[in-house]
RNA sequence: GGGGAGAUUCCCGAGUGGUCAAAGGGGGCAGACUGUAAAUCUGUUGGCUCAGCCUUCGAAGGUUCGAAUCCUUCUCUCCCCA
């Protein structure tokens, strides 16, 4: 068994892990910093180990239109061709179903799409996707599935999510057949919409295939935020207790709180890289708009208590600068905080469950974020 | 000394009688971002007692029902010839 519990929260789901991949063990609750194209954008590996980082997140569909996959085979996989020696997962595509929509057919072969790089016409089915996933060497491995959006019709959803489940079926026979002792795990992926019959029966034609791990998908997908907190209780509740749960696509400091309250174990987003990129860091206050004119000559580093390098070195001001000239150093420093930042908080978490102290600690955490818990967290 | 071009809202710059508080950039200010088509996108950017009114297109006069746009004079800038 790769994963086992180390210590649950006596007041909630919220749990701590640890999960034993090919590049080495993974301590849940983790949060996975996204790399789509191969590098987590204005990090350099190096920042990242120094973070503490040792499982990232690269996707399928990006590194199989560019570079492709025999340029990542010839480089003997992805680890070796982006010269990162820890954990990858990779995600499959599903996302892009849903985030791409306009360039592609969802069929149940598979997905027919247009490259939003070049306009080229291709066809992955799962198969292909997981095979996409072993040339790359992935730790992790996501099936192909059909993320829908919110407010579509329960027959829709019952049809993405039928394809979704006969689609892991497929990617878990082929899985099963082509694994050798270095391929990593498979995980499956609820779907189900916001329907909860159906998440309930996604979830239950999943654990049939007993698979090394579940993830919740489809969620923070445009929801209200009360909307997403009950389909999230409900979709982890549903989840076997004894396999790493993973959320994906999230990763504010609240969403985070909610997730591994209803005991999720991994998490990504590119909310900490991207808004970092946007000018927008967390901090113990509450998140900063680091253009705004107020910083101007606000000589204090983005948060007092991070040990993060750009808050060792540099202050709210200079930041704002960075961004006012665009400086490419902006988006570095950024991103370093906001990882760095995120990383500390999620191993604060992590101590607080094992204290048995998890329900405090998120109290004390939305109470020290300001007037209000929800809106600036999000 | 002679000839020519031009002065527009924070900047550049379009506009040549009404639909112009004035296109488009830039800059400024603010907002969004959650399995990355994102170092991106959106809103806003003269004033006020704000579905209306006032002030504004180098300055001052004038023509007209009406002018940033036409006429006169002035100021300044740039280019060419002596």
């Amino acid at each position: 068994m790769s994963f086992s519990v180390q210590s649950r929260d006596p007041g909630s789901r919220a749990r701590t892990g640890s999960l034993a991949l090919n590049h080495g063990t993974v301590f849940t609750p983790c949060f996975m910093p996204v790399g789509t194209n191969a590098t987590v954008k204005a990090m350099r590996n190096r920042d990242l180990e120094e973070i503490g980082v040792n499982l990232i997140l690269g996707n399928t569909y990006h590194l199989y239109l560019r570079p492709g996959r025999e340029v990542i085979a010839q480089a003997g996989g992805l680890h070796g061709f982006m010269g990162w020696r820890h954990n990858i997962l990779t995600d499959s595509g599903g996302y892009q179903v849903f985030s791409l929509a306009s360039f592609r057919k969802v069929e149940d072969e598979g997905v027919f799409f247009r490259s939003h790089i070049d306009g080229s016409s291709h066809r992955l089915t799962p198969e292909d996707v997981l095979d996409i996933q072993m040339v790359l060497g992935s730790d992790v491995m996501m099936p192909l599935d059909e993320c829908t959006r919110p407010g579509i019709s329960l027959q829709e959803a019952q049809v993405a999510v039928g394809r979704t489940t006969a689609w892991l079926s497929r990617t878990s026979r082929r899985w099963k057949d082509r694994r050798g002792p270095m391929t990593g795990l498979l995980f499956g992926i609820m779907q189900g919409n916001f329907y909860k019959d159906l998440r309930s029966r996604s979830a239950a034609e999943m654990a049939e295939l007993d698979l090394p791990g579940y993830a919740i998908g489809g969620l923070s997908v445009g929801e209200e935020f009360p909307v997403f907190q009950d389909l999230l209780g409900c979709s982890a509740s549903l989840l076997p207790d004894d396999k790493p749960r993973y959320l994906m696509g999230i990763g504010t400091p609240l969403y985070i709180l909610e997730a591994v309250e209803a005991g999720i174990d991994l998490f990504d987003c590119v909310f900490p890289t991207r808004t970092a990129r946007n000018a927008q860091v967390f901090s113990s206050e509450g998140p900063l708009s680091l253009r705004n004119e107020k910083y101007k000559t606000d000589f204090r580093p983005i948060d007092e208590a991070c040990e993060c390098e750009t808050c060792r070195n540099h202050t709210r001001a200079y930041l704002r600068h960075l961004f006012k000239a665009k400086e490419i150093e902006a988006a570095v420093l950024a991103t370093c905080h906001n990882l760095t930042w995120l990383h500390r908080f999620v191993c604060s978490i992590q101590e607080a469950i094992s204290r048995g102290e998890f329900l405090r600690f998120k109290a004390e955490f939305l109470s020290s974020q300001g007037e209000s818990s929800a809106g600036p967290l999000e």
